[in-house]
DNA sequence: CTGTTAGCGCTTTCAA
DNA sequence: TTGAAAGCGCTAACAG
């Protein structure tokens, strides 16, 4: 591979004047960047990166931190991101975390240690003490999916609890009064916002929230199973079913279907996240949409203004969910 | 940010001295090591990984094409892959190709410029000719679900006519003789095995290939529904249909139960690849399993192997389809 | 507008 | 077993 030297002893010009062409921010005269330029395609020349970063203290590359790399929510939200910062030249170095304390820890430890330029990172095992003493480190850092007061600027979040409520909003509105409710995870603040908009739109209509009909799921299949399953042998009776995620949303209605419910008939059924396969199963999932894509594109654009200068980027922080109607709910 | 100088004056040695011991490969005296790493931890000191990179010309990362971030099949492949190299302290940097021709090729060029040890890369706009042409260059590329020939070993592959013939297989046992079929876009390899094995099958079992129950779907559920759309229209008589992937499938349910199939009874349906979420559709998918997860692994392992001379890996570069049984096909 | 000259922080011969 | 010293290929003052 040709450097820069070779470069500049072909075009006879000085080093300096190679790098200025490269980085094309200061003033050569069309003629010497004309001269180098031809010097550069006829030796194949090209930058090496790790170089550029030594010197320049700068890697053109941000870390990505997601819980898993499979599943349509993380699926959508790294594509959001990557297809941002690609365009912008950037490249984004991906791991994972399980969700877990020590792994995001871990992860995000070595996406510093690789020297990143900042890091988008979507947690949900860290505390938030130990977040805010992160951030006061020199890689900033932004999180998506996430809301954390001190750290506003660096957030990207939906309005979770407005989702809680358009959700439940749109069983009343067809007519539902016994709502049973499955929650994610109840130390994620997406399972208690969402849970909070809900209590709302029941107040709202003067509907009373049962516990009895309340179950902590996990935010997979399986919650939607077992939530349904401990309503199912408590015998207790409701027309139809919020559950804080679209895949729990598809365990439940799998399990409701195993025990002769015919959809939405029997049940009504009701999920959040707007996950690609949500229109595919059956009956097509009424969920809410939870704009991941846009977000993971607003987070590469955060990044791209603050830490790659770049200018002309609006940014807003906080998304709005909207409900999509497709045939899961009955009406009453 | 510590240096290595700070950490060489602090425990009274050189800068080579420390050097060895970060990268423990040469002997030092424990005594000497004990001291340094004192010095390290006192120090708080990290190596900086991008000088390591320049000085030692690796860059500890590896590239990784593949079409789109989202999607289960790409999800699969880069979880196995990652956990496998993230546990040998090597990262990934994940690039898309949409699998576009030019969008692969800057893609590629992309991770090259960045320096990776190697590659990893699924592709599917690419020919073989450029392809083989690209593996003449420094940086060692391996290749998921693809067979070239000429670079096999460099290869991990599914035996997709096996898959084919399985799927085929499976309906036939069920006593259908007449069976739909909708492909994959021709042009790809894994469309084109996947039928040569279901042609087996049948002509094992004396049926016959009927082309006029033959549809060249995309690998979308858009295809699905094409497929079967166009099989109804022409009024032709099968009880069977196998698609070429499991999104594909799911999109024929959708259309079948929507013009009045009751499934499986009035349709059988088989698909391929065993997506997650297709034990989540209803009916539950009956599909040929395609173990991605562990082709990513086993990517990994041939990077660590042959490029990080990591040793004790046994590397297998086909792998077997297997048969998962569930409720989308009708005993007859 | 262009050139000179220090580094960036580490690895790696080569000697001792 | 340890140290000295020469780079790796580039950027960024600074000077001219």
């Amino acid at each position: 591979m040709a450097t820069i030297y070779e470069v500049s002893s072909l075009a006879g010009v000085s080093l300096a004047t190679v790098s200025r062409v490269i980085n094309n921010n200061t003033r050569v005269s069309d003629k010497t960047r004309k001269k180098v330029e031809e010097a550069m395609s006829e030796l194949g020349y090209r930058p090496n990166s790790i170089a550029q970063s030594l010197a320049s203290n700068r890697t053109n590359s941000v870390g990505i931190l997601v819980s898993e790399l499979h599943g349509p929510f993380f699926g959508q939200m790294m594509a959001g991101i990557e297809s941002e910062l690609r365009a912008a030249g950037k490249h984004v170095i991906i791991t994972t975390g399980h969700s877990e304390e020590d792994r995001e820890k871990e992860g995000i430890d070595f996406l510093i240690s690789r020297n990143c330029d900042a890091l988008i990172v979507h947690l949900e095992g860290l505390t938030d003490e130990y977040i805010i003493n992160l951030s006061k480190g020199s890689t900033p850092i932004y999180f998506m999916s996430k809301i954390i007061p001190e750290l506003e600027e660096n957030c990207i979040y939906l309005d979770n609890e407005l989702g809680g409520y358009l959700a439940a909003k749109a069983l009343i509105d067809k007519g539902h009064t016994q709502i049973a409710y499955i929650s994610g995870p109840k130390f994620k603040p997406d399972s208690k916002d969402r849970l909070i908009g809900h209590k709302r739109a029941l107040s709202e209509h003067n509907l009373a929230f049962n516990d009895e009909l309340y179950f902590e799921g996990d935010f997979k299949e399986t919650g939607g199973k077992a939530g349904l399953k401990q309503f199912l042998t408590k015998k207790l009776a409701f027309t139809a079913l919020v559950c804080a995620n679209d895949e729990m949303a598809s365990g439940a209605m799998t399990y409701a279907r195993e025990h002769g419910f015919a959809l939405p008939q029997d049940l009504s059924i009701i999920g959040f996240d707007n996950i690609i396969f949500s229109r595919h199963i059956y009956p097509k999932l009424t969920t809410i949409d939870n704009p991941v894509y846009d977000m993971g594109h607003m987070a590469a654009k955060l990044v791209l203004k603050n830490v790659y200068q770049q200018k002309n980027l609006t940014i807003n922080h906080s998304f709005e969910p909207a409900l999509i109607n497709r045939d899961s709910i009955a009406q009453l």
